[in-house]
DNA sequence: AGCACGCCGACT
DNA sequence: GTCGGCGTGCTC
């Protein structure tokens, strides 16, 4: 039984008193209060409908929240002043929103906030000027004239300005000239044009016999829903096969929604290019550099359930999806789905929440999956489809490990003899090869060999890393960089300063003194000018010239080297230290990577890991292309400690820029705490880098059976002390980063 | 998040 | 005597 809407069209005020009368709804606003407020608004609004209401002392645009009226004084409550003429948040919308809250423990505010990231979506501009032929013939027809009328004539919907001057060449005031003539009638449409369907009949790329059973499979799981893990090493064509998987479900419902999720840097033009081929329409794009008017487009779009295939950075999960039947998470062990600032988040995880909830599939791929998700298939909550073979005639390439006990270099170089020896051998026989060195900069570390004096940040607890190339030190933490200076700042020594260790631009210092000859590329965030100038080196080493890159992970995925047969990790150690829980699998994961990078061709390739540890097991399995005993080692490691996936695992950071009011917060929590069955707490601890930007931190962290309610043992905890203003508390759920 | 209220320092 | 610092608390 559905009620009558009010009449009320939308955008307009609310009357005081409406003709259906008033009745009492709440009104969730996008600001960090864990709550939806009570208000008045005509009978009959529905829920998720975008509402402005007066909120404290201004106004503010938010949602009609279901849940019951709070028991408020009469006279407090106001009334709604405007319906937004936008379609209200789906069901869905709001029950996922409502879950993120709960699961993160952020305010339920907050999350709304996500989904509101575009901010004119809601109010549209009335319309953008668009042409259409009005048959007249202009007075006079000169060739740009002509020129635009062909184009205006050919397009199947009215074209703005900009459109048809960039299509024709003409200028725009030959369009002007046109309107006036009266060969040109102005026409407003909808500043926000809707995206092209995809043609899912259409038929994909040829498929390898692999890459087509895969894609079968993946197929035939959908129906089920559940998420399932689309497994295949480097090079074999997952995207193809994911990419059918979308296809049959925009097929099988005409208001099917599908999101693609991509870690941010992948998420490159060429990629919306191939999906938009695949598709013979481009798909709406979203990520954090999208212009305002480009960021309203896909929101209203999507919230319409116009716009049908999405490809999108892990905030895309929030925009407003009326009928999402499908979440791709390509890469789906890539660090950069967790967001780490405002809702701390891990996209992955959220998106096989949606699912689930939303009741559809969702698809995890990767070549080197999480951890995580291994063991959800191995449990049998995830399905699995593998494809083991690389396209076309591509092979793995083969690991070495170079033993820098017995190998190493001479003191100040880098590159081992055997490293070097391959290295030159490649460049003989007019091959390519990559060196690859995860560490920005000349140097992480600078010391005075005086006074023994390292350089740090002034406002955080890290080392300054020395940049050759524009002659600086740098902290990679807060941003900070100063000149290098000429003297020991601490004992005034002159020229004493030393460079301890590699960095990108040090191994390329090496390299240019070891192959003067060869033509070499350096590619580094901090050396590239441009997005132009990256596409300009890679470009160059597709080509085939440049002999020898030396790079940092900018290299380390996506890019297509037909030449390169020699990989060669300078510092294979350096993410073991540090003790984080995820360092050997993260190793893994990169320099299993890298390594893919080498003989995708018919030449074989060839990776070669310079390490101080060869027994380390994360080494033996890339060595021994074992994956699989890697990752069971892993696991039982975890399993032994009570670590995720088989336990659960939060940490608190308290944080202040006054220390004293921090400790007193730390030994406040301490003594707050509730001893539970199923729960360890250590903490308060200094977090491993103590001081960011000038606020001390200290850490709790939190770890529980795998059956314990985490969050509901947070609440617990926390409810029971407030830290004062000057603290700030965070909690992160399921924390990957342990500074 | 804003914005108002409230109690202690340097100005007319 | 006041203007204003930003610590604390509230917003239906």
């Amino acid at each position: 039984m559905t009620e009558e809407p009010p009449d009320l069209s939308a955008g307009e005020r609310v009357p005081e008193a409406a003709a259906g009368g008033l009745e009492r709804v709440k009104v969730l606003f996008p600001l960090p209060l864990g709550k939806a407020y009570d208000y008045q608004a005509p009978a009959g609004l529905k829920t998720g409908s975008w509402v402005e209401a007066p909120f404290g002392g201004g106004s503010s645009i938010g949602v009609l929240w279901p849940g019951e009226a709070d028991d408020l004084p009469p006279g407090k409550l106001k009334n709604v002043a405007r319906l937004l003429p936008a379609a209200p948040l789906a069901p869905a919308m709001i029950d996922f929103i409502a879950w993120v809250a709960g699961y993160t423990m952020f305010p339920l505010g907050a999350v709304l906030r996500l989904v509101m990231r575009s901010g004119d979506a809601l109010d549209p501009p009335a319309g953008a000027t668009a042409y259409v032929a009005s048959g007249a013939p202009p007075p006079r027809l000169t060739p740009a004239r002509s020129a635009a009328l062909a184009i205006v004539a050919a397009a199947s919907s009215p074209l703005g300005a900009r459109d048809i001057a960039e299509r024709s060449g003409a200028s725009d005031a030959v369009i002007r000239g046109l309107a006036k003539a009266g060969a040109l009638s102005a026409v407003t449409i909808d500043p926000d044009p809707p995206f092209d369907a995809p043609d899912c009949a259409r038929a994909g790329k040829l498929l390898s016999k692999d890459q087509q059973r895969a894609a079968d499979d993946l197929c035939a799981a959908l129906p089920r829903g559940g998420v399932t893990l689309l497994d295949g090493v480097t090079g074999s064509g997952k995207t193809e096969v994911y990419l059918e998987a979308a296809a049959a479900i925009l097929r099988r419902d005409p208001k099917a929604q599908v999101l693609v999720l991509l870690p941010e840097i992948s998420l490159t033009l060429p990629f919306l290019e191939r999906v938009g081929a695949r598709f013979g329409a481009a798909p709406a794009a979203w990520h954090s550099d999208l212009t305002p008017a480009a960021r309203r487009r896909v929101w209203r779009r999507v919230n319409e359930g116009q716009a049908r295939l999405v490809i999108g950075a892990r905030s895309a999960l929030f925009l407003p999806f009326r009928n999402l039947s499908l979440i791709i998470v390509d890469e789906e062990h890539e660090g950069a789905y967790k967001q780490e600032d405002g809702v701390i988040y891990h996209a992955r995880d959220l998106a096989a929440a949606r699912g689930a909830r939303g009741g559809f599939p969702v698809i995890l791929a990767s070549a080197t999956p999480s951890l995580e998700s291994v063991v959800n298939v191995e449990q049998g909550r995830y399905g699995l489809v593998r494809l083991a073979s690389r396209f076309g005639a591509a092979r793995l390439p083969s690991v070495s490990l170079i033993d820098m006990r017995r190998d190493g270099p001479q003191d100040g170089r880098w590159l081992s003899p055997t490293l070097v020896e391959a290295a030159t051998r490649r460049l003989a026989a007019g091959e390519q090869s990559l060196l690859f060195i995860n560490r920005r900069g000349y140097a992480p570390l600078t010391l005075c060999r005086r006074c023994g004096h390292r350089m740090k940040s002034p406002h955080a607890d890290t080392f300054l890393v020395e940049h050759r190339f524009d002659n600086r030190l740098v902290c990679h933490l807060t941003g900070f960089s100063m000149p290098k200076p000429a003297a020991c700042p601490e004992c005034r020594a002159v020229n004493s300063l030393a460079a301890c260790g590699p960095g990108v631009e040090r191994v390329a210092e090496e390299a240019a003194l070891r192959w003067p000859q060869a033509r070499r590329g350096v590619l580094s965030s901090d050396t590239v000018q441009s997005p132009a100038h990256m596409r300009a080196i890679l470009e160059a080493m597709a080509a085939g010239e440049i002999d020898i890159l030396i790079a940092t992970q900018m290299a380390a995925k996506g890019h297509h080297f037909p030449k390169l047969t020699l990989v060669g990790v300078v510092d294979a150690d350096m993410g073991l230290a540090g003790g984080d829980l995820r360092a050997a699998e993260r190793t893994y994961q990169l320099l299993a990577q890298v390594a893919g990078r080498a003989g995708r061709e018919s030449r074989p390739g060839e990776a070669m890991l310079q390490t101080y540890l060869p027994e380390t097991p994360v080494f033996r399995a890339l060595k021994d292309a074992d994956r699989d005993a890697f990752l069971e080692a892993e696991a039982r490691g975890r399993e032994d400690l009570g670590f995720p996936p088989y336990g659960r695992l939060a940490s608190i950071i308290l944080r202040s820029s006054d220390e004293k009011m921090l400790k007193a917060a730390g030994e406040a929590h301490r003594a707050a705490l509730i001893n539970a069955d199923g729960v360890v707490v250590w903490g308060p601890a200094p977090a491993a880098i103590y001081r960011i930007r000038g606020e001390a931190r200290l850490r709790f962290l939190v770890k529980t059976r795998r059956d314990v309610n985490i969050q509901a043992y947070l609440g617990a905890w926390l409810s029971r002390t407030k830290p004062p203003n000057a603290v700030r508390r965070t909690i992160d759920i399921d924390p990957h980063s342990f500074l």
